[in-house]
DNA sequence: ATTCGTGGGAGAAAGA
DNA sequence: GTCTTTCTCCCACGAA
C-alpha cells in the first residue's frame, strides 16, 4: 500500500467516525459524507461484508450505538493484545454481538452518565446546555438556563419512571468523583472528565490507534510509546476535528 | 430568598 | 439466587 493510500484510509477511518457522529445527531442519511462512509467500509473487511451494519444506523432506536461502538472497540483495544484481537475475530463477532448488539440483547453496554454528556458536548443542538469551557483538559459546564433540559434528556434517554432533574443529574457526577472519572471544579455548574475517560471518548484513541501503528512506524521502528502515540493521534484527530466542528 | 453544592442512605435495574 | 455496579431518588444542610 502506496502512502497516498495508507493517508487516504486514514482520512476514510476519520470519515467514518464522522458519519456515525453525525448518525447519532440523526442526520445520517443527509450526510455528504456517506460516500466516504461507505469508502471506509470498503478499505476495512473488519467491516466490510455486513449489510447489517448500515441498517442499524438510521433507526431512533439505535442512536447511542455510537458510543457503543466506541466503547465496544476500546474495550478490545483495553484487553490488550488489539492487532490479534481484530485478526481473529470473525466479521460477525465484531460487527454484530460487539459493536451493533442485537436490540435488547445482553452484549448492550448500558449508556453511562459521562458518555451522554460528552455525546451531548460534541452536539451543537445541545450548546444550549452544556459547553466545553476548555475542550483540551476535559473542563466543561452546564448552562444555568437549560441544565434541567439536559438532565429531562437524559432521564428520556435511560427510561426513568420519574423526570430526571439536574439535582439528581449531579448526585451522580458526584459519585464519579469517587472513582475519578469526573472532578468537580470549584466553578459553578463546572466538571472535568479524567485523562483516561478522555482518552476513552475521543475516537481517535479507539480505531485510530491501529491505522497509526502500522501506518507511520518505520521498518525498525518499534511500537510507539502510548504517550508518543496519544500526544502524534490526539494532534492529528483534534487537528481534523476542529475543522470539521467549528462548534463543538 | 434563591441557586448551587455536598453527602448520607435506601433502593432499583441490569449484568456477571 | 447472589453480588456488584451504576445510577436514581429523597433528604438535610451549608455556602455563595
Amino acid at each position: 500500500m502506496t502512502c497516498v493510500e495508507q493517508d487516504r484510509l486514514g482520512q476514510a477511518f476519520e470519515d467514518a467516525f464522522e458519519i456515525l457522529r453525525q448518525h447519532s445527531l440523526g442526520d445520517f442519511q443527509s450526510s455528504p459524507d456517506y460516500k466516504n462512509y461507505l469508502a471506509f467500509i470498503n478499505h476495512y473487511p473488519y467491516v466490510r461484508g455486513n449489510s447489517n451494519c448500515c441498517e442499524v444506523v438510521p433507526t431512533e432506536e439505535s442512536v447511542h450505538s455510537w458510543r457503543t461502538i466506541k466503547n465496544s472497540v476500546s474495550d478490545l483495544y483495553l484487553e490488550g493484545n488489539v492487532h490479534q484481537s481484530l485478526q481473529n475475530a470473525t466479521e460477525n463477532q465484531l460487527v454484530q454481538p460487539a459493536i451493533f448488539p442485537q436490540k435488547g440483547g445482553k452484549g448492550r453496554k448500558k449508556l453511562r452518565l459521562f458518555e451522554y454528556l460528552y455525546d451531548s458536548l460534541c452536539n451543537p443542538e445541545m450548546a444550549s446546555c452544556i459547553q466545553w469551557v476548555d475542550k483540551n483538559k476535559g473542563i466543561f459546564q452546564f448552562v444555568s438556563k437549560n441544565k434541567e433540559k439536559l438532565a429531562e434528556l437524559w432521564g428520556k434517554r435511560k427510561g426513568n419512571r420519574k423526570t430526571m432533574t439536574y439535582q439528581k443529574m449531579a448526585r451522580a457526577l458526584r459519585n464519579y468523583g469517587r472513582t475519578g472519572e469526573i472532578t468537580k471544579i470549584r466553578r459553578k455548574l463546572t466538571y472535568q472528565f479524567s485523562e483516561a475517560i478522555l482518552q476513552r471518548l475521543s475516537p481517535s484513541y479507539i480505531l485510530g490507534k491501529e491505522i497509526f501503528y502500522s501506518q507511520y512506524l518505520q521498518p525498525d521502528q518499534e511500537y510507539l510509546s502510548l504517550n508518543a502515540w496519544n500526544a502524534n493521534h490526539n494532534y492529528t484527530y483534534a487537528s481534523y476535528y476542529e475543522l470539521s466542528h467549528p462548534d463543538c
